[in-house]
DNA sequence: TAGTGGTCTAGACCACCGT
DNA sequence: CGGTGGTCTAGACCACTAA
């Protein structure tokens, strides 16, 4: 029978749909508890063997955080523990690395267009706040970031925010605009520095760096952010594990 | 009572490194089926959904694959699926990306020291055989990689066997000397291509290249090889997944 | 001590595969 | 059709946390 229908979705499946319509929709704020498991058995008419196998496989989505004895919990960027998992640039030394201080160096608005238009999904023209910062880990300048965001879910982002707020952006995100980093693409490339980011990085203009063209995702896939990230690797480098 | 061990071990995890131990020490075959979860559960006395516990996680890691129907195999370097779990390089156009054809640059043997020794908990002057070749993507070249391999165990892949060889030199490992890759860790940085990396990815010498240092792990988190990449970026890039 | 997630079991039935 | 993994349930008990 070609082109029948796969029409078979098991209930774990569909249960873990349900709660993630509520991640999405905000029925739990990040950091918050979600039901315990006996409560959304009850509440979804299914055992609770199979409330745990939906739980289970967004915990390992990193969308849901268990804590055993005390409940189950919507993640957030808050937690020290996840500050690294967007961030993979390393000492070479295998000290542990602190958590980078930030200088601002560019706010503006702009307007759609190119490949940040592409990627956002945005038709061209549509407004875009564009941030230019720079991180610094132990003082030593190593990344030069370019930060493009849709102005119609960060209208409100102004260089006075992005100064007060200390820690990371996704973190920034979450708590002031209400739109959670789940995922990102990262696409890696060796780069001669042009001035600016030579200049700012502390190198000569065509010394090479790290590109890192990164499309963040929010719910149901949605691009919300478009970030290129020249990097100094004299002293760093990205890191990665193939599994 | 400072000190006290952690004293609890789940039974699906001492179920786990039993069929773990299995793997490593060769008794099935990569690409061969284990026995059925209800034969597993008769043979180490729990039930059968332990073992299941045990064998979802195992294929979760790689070690092994599950086949509805079928049965649960070892994993292999041998399935066209996994031939670019390791390799991370992309078509910057979103076309397919066909498998590399290899060219064999310089075979040699000679003797540990340096970063190679330490990567791979070698002693300095123990027996390594090195190999360089070029990988080349649909008649672009785009790689060079000098490949570090111990003569303890690699004594034996010498140029005729390199050249009679196709597909990913990962099959040949795992076929030829019994040594399966479960993981790896990449160090990756942006340099400027020397003379032999330029010419053999037909760029100038100082242009921009991404430089991939590689250690690959087999069971018991042995590492065995120690691989330097150079990766011509201009047509492609280094894809990576931040979840 | 009450409540949460974590483990383990036993059994029923379903989906899928090869023959 | 028989055998495999996949789903779902119900229930018992364990480990951990907080009050």
């Amino acid at each position: 029978m070609p082109g029948s229908a796969p029409t078979f979705r098991p209930l774990y499946s569909q249960i873990k749909s349900l709660i993630m319509e509520g991640l999405a929709g905000g029925a739990w704020a990040p950091g918050a508890p979600i039901p315990s498991e006996a409560e959304l058995a009850r509440r979804y008419k299914v055992s609770q063997g199979t409330v745990r196998k939906a739980v289970e496989e967004l915990a390992q989505e990193h969308h849901l955080v268990r804590r055993q004895g005390r409940g189950t919990f919507v993640a957030t960027h808050a937690e020290e523990r996840t500050q690294f998992r967007f961030l993979r640039l390393c000492r070479d030394d295998d000290q542990p690395e602190t958590y980078p201080e930030t200088r601002l160096l560019e706010w503006r608005r702009a307007r759609a267009a190119g490949e940040a238009a592409r990627l956002l999904n945005l038709k061209p023209g549509e407004g875009l706040v564009v941030v230019r910062r720079l991180l610094v880990f132990d003082g030593e300048p190593a990344v030069v970031d370019e930060i493009s965001l849709p102005a119609s879910i960060f209208r409100r982002l102004d260089a006075e925010l992005l100064n007060r707020y200390r820690g990371s952006l996704y973190k920034l995100f979450e708590t002031e605009f209400g739109t959670r980093m789940i995922r990102a693409e990262e696409r890696i490339r060796a780069a001669a520095a042009d001035g600016a980011t030579a200049s700012a990085l502390g190198m000569r203009r065509g010394d090479p760096v790290l590109r890192v063209d990164r499309v963040a995702f929010t719910y149901a896939d949605r691009p919300v952010e478009f970030r290129r990230g020249m990097y100094r690797t004299d002293r760093r480098h990205y890191r990665n594990q193939l599994v």
